[in-house]
DNA sequence: CCTACCGATCGGTAGG
DNA sequence: CCTACCGATCGGTAGG
């Protein structure tokens, strides 16, 4: 990889994405029309058909940079934490955060997206797929480092689901009810249900 | 509540909203357009609209249509078994069901209807959260019976808040890969959070 | 319940 | 990146 140049044309895509991606997350990806988006721009509907070629390049690559934000602000900081068992808190945390802050901006992008796209077949739900598998490979990597250093006991694999679910459904309840006290209620039962897999230290067996 | 005859134009209705529902769950209430369902019921564009008298007309009726749809499926059966743990039980699986039977049409309605109108204000958003809440309120009457009855420990809008976001979750990730290990997985945790909750019956106190 | 229509907007194309 | 355009479809209206 050679650092290239940005050409203007990569700087502008990027500042149309940078709109699309709350538009999106708020009206949805079908709803996310060229012509809306090119007057959110001040942009004619030309100009910005031109950087994605069809509705659903445009579409993808509103996936791609949405997935990019979330890694940014979610993912990466997490990687940063020790690995186990704090890295596992830090992701499971940082949904939550990424949730609170877009309160009125759609909430998750990816929960909406993976809604709307279920039952459409095609790039843009592969897309959507793939990277919310990565992100849930994430957290099963860490659920069995986990285990295998003797933090957590159970199934790593049972374990990500349950916490995958309950983040999802405090992001579907929250989205419509603006009420916090679902994100706290999420916050204190994912912990409490870590705690419950949670190894004592006088309990861990070295390996 | 007089018994009235059916009307013609009542019954053309409800064969209107028959095709409505499970066409809004995959494509969303929004993609739900009238010249869509003219053709499906080989009906005229006029014809379908003439029974709403707007899109918003037609959306409501079909969110109405959703719910009636989901109490006679799930929820009055499981009113039919005793109150408290077992109710509970039924309410629970019933749901889960509810979601496999619509595996290719679009999962819960109530799920996909969320998330698209969470940022819309309207009428519509309003019927959405409404019956949400109120089936969210059997869960949590349920608990409080279970609770007062002995059967269950804890407190009963936490124990509502876990189950239904488990649920809730396990239809997102489900519609999405289409893998039953989800709803699997969902049974069992749903079934063991129970059973943890559950006093057994040598602690319970008589009230 | 139909036909016939309205203005607006859709995704996309052509040519520059 | 723009203007100018295409056919199709949108929600909705009028008149019957």
């Amino acid at each position: 990889m050679k650092p290239r140049r940005i050409t203007h044309a990569e700087r502008t895509k990027a500042e149309i994405l940078a709109v699309a991606v709350p538009l999106a997350a708020r009206i949805g990806l079908e709803g996310l029309t060229i012509g809306r988006l090119a007057d959110e721009m001040g942009m004619s509907k030309g100009g910005v058909f031109a950087h994605f070629g069809s509705k659903e390049g445009l579409q993808v690559a509103t996936v791609e940079a949405a997935f990019q934000a979330f890694a940014d602000e979610v993912l990466t900081p997490a990687m940063a934490a020790p690995e186990g068992i704090a890295r596992l808190r830090a992701l499971l945390s940082g949904y939550l955060d990424y949730v609170e802050k877009r309160k009125d901006a759609g909430g998750c992008f990816f929960t909406a997206a993976s809604l709307e796209f279920d039952d459409r077949p095609g790039e843009v739900r592969e897309r959507i797929s793939g990277l919310l598998a990565a992100r849930t490979e994430l957290i099963v990597e860490e659920l069995r480092k986990a285990v295998a250093r003797g933090e957590l006991q159970g199934d790593p694999e049972d374990i990500a689901f349950e916490a995958t679910a309950i983040s999802t459904g405090a992001n579907v309840q929250f989205q419509l009810s603006k009420d916090p006290s679902v994100l706290a209620r999420a916050r204190a039962l994912l912990e409490a249900r870590l705690a419950a897999h949670e190894l004592k230290p006088s309990k861990r067996r070295a390996r």
